[in-house]
DNA sequence: TGGCATGATTCGGT
DNA sequence: ACCGAATCATGCCA
């Protein structure tokens, strides 16, 4: 820095006395209108005033203090400013428009606006990888994406801070140089002319120095961010396969629902929640939006070649049958010890995979009639979704095309599209009691 | 290595 | 915001 200052400070006011009269040895040239003719007197009284001056530097601080002080109170110093003063308009006139306002680097705003989008600049975004570590932790539901990158966030925030540290400190050298600076060129004003515009130009020098080590910081942070990028989200893209176990938890859901494949947020969350458990750790956890992209695809993979999906459903049918069969005889059992006039005791918005009897709970029997008030009935429609399959190949039902089929309500509609897809199933039931439960809206 | 399976992304529509 | 549809990109297997 202090190089970099004895730079900058030999070319403040862009005349270097020293190297034009002192130092050559010779006195100040005349300038127009002081012809010299006070005679050789003056001229080595100016001589000397001036090597007083550049000798300054190489004495003690008291000692030039001192030797200031004598300058300032030389009879001769009005005189002497007059003609550097002179000097100086002259010689100004060619620093004048070399040093213009410039406009603003491209580069330089194309690395702002780089650092603003990324989070890195400008106002935190969500609060920071602390703030939302903590609100994960509080919710217990680690499942959105803010989880997903939070080891990416953590990064970008390290990244961040250590930017703003950085620009904090630049900040601060460029305003302690820049107001040493001011302080040296008004001190020096008292002894040689120094317009304010002039110090203005000086603190603009100073502040383009320091903005260009600004810009090495600013491209330095982009090159990071740009690397932890690669390096995380745009690793998203790498596929990996789910587990078998998560894609049969996924399945057991979708065949199970495949009146209305529509999962909830909730449902979505609880089963990404559960394939993650389920799945080794070593996997990836398997997120909400990993979730809703299986069942997009699914749905529409489905939809797409329903024969080629034929065996997966009549095997995942079957499964859930089975385990609806158990979940019913267990109910069974269960209303024979307990009163009759308390339906859904202990089950109701359960959401329970295994027991994929409990899912749907719309109350329709086979016939659309409802089971108010019975906890067997909780079980009938997702048998019905479940055994749909197995149903169509000996009574020819078409999954696809059976939108009106007694067997069930929903399905696929002839346009191709999932009937209440948009309208969940509980809400245009006519048979469904207020006390009964659609999973799919509630827990 | 080619082809299929499949998770992720993009885009337009609602 | 969510969906369907198309597409991309990668994993997996014969």
């Amino acid at each position: 820095m202090d190089a970099e200052q004895a730079r900058i400070m030999q070319t403040l006011g862009g005349v270097n006395l020293a190297a034009h009269s002192v130092q050559g040895g010779m006195a100040l040239p005349p300038p127009h209108g002081h012809d010299g003719t006070d005679g050789d007197g003056r001229k080595q009284d100016i001589g000397d005033i001036l090597h007083q001056i550049m000798t300054i530097t190489d004495q003690s601080l008291d000692e030039a203090q001192a030797k200031k002080h004598g300058l300032n109170c030389h009879r001769m110093k009005p005189a002497l400013f007059s003609v550097l003063c002179e000097i100086k308009e002259k010689t100004g006139l060619s620093i004048r428009g070399a040093q213009e306002e410039d406009p603003p680097d491209p580069q330089l705003m194309r690395l702002d606006n780089m650092l603003l989008a990324e989070g890195v600049a400008g106002p935190e975004k969500g609060g920071g990888s602390a703030a939302a570590a903590a609100a994960a932790a509080a919710s217990g539901s680690p499942t959105d994406n803010s989880i997903e990158h939070s080891d990416y966030r953590a990064k970008l925030s390290q990244i961040r801070q250590i930017y703003h540290t950085e620009l904090e400190k630049y900040e601060q050298a460029c305003n302690e140089f820049t107001t040493h600076v001011m302080n040296l060129l008004r001190e020096q004003s008292r002894t040689r002319p120094i317009s304010p515009k002039e110090i203005e130009r000086m603190v603009g020098i100073i502040h383009r120095k320091f903005s260009s080590i600004q810009m090495q910081l600013k491209q330095s942070t982009c090159e990071a961010v740009m690397i932890l990028r690669s390096r995380f989200l745009d690793a998203r893209r790498k596929r990996r396969n789910f587990s078998k176990q998560a894609t049969e938890i996924l399945n057991e859901y979708f065949y199970s629902h495949l009146s209305n494949p529509y999962p909830s947020e909730e449902a979505k969350e609880e089963l990404a929640k559960k394939c993650s458990i389920t799945v080794s750790q070593v996997r990836r956890d398997i997120s909400f939006s990993s979730v809703s992209n299986w069942f997009g695809n699914k749905r529409i993979r489905y939809k797409k070649n329903i024969g080629k999906f034929q065996e997966e459903a009549n095997l995942y049918a079957a499964k859930t049958a089975v385990n609806a069969a158990h979940a019913a005889a267990a109910a069974v059992q269960n209303s024979q010890t307990n009163s009759p006039t308390t339906p859904n005791s202990g089950s109701s918005g359960s959401f329970n995979l295994p027991n994929s009897g409990d899912m749907f709970m719309s109350m329709q029997n086979l016939n659309g009639d409802s089971y108010q008030g019975a906890q067997v009935g909780a079980n009938v429609q997702s048998q019905v979704d479940t055994l749909r399959h197995v149903i169509s190949q000996t009574a020819g039902y078409n999954d696809a095309l059976g939108g009106n089929s007694m067997y069930s309500p929903h399905g696929l509609n002839a346009n191709g599209g999932w009937q209440d897809a948009t309208t969940p199933s509980s809400v245009i039931s006519p048979t469904e009691g207020p006390g009964s439960v659609h999973s799919d809206t509630s827990n």
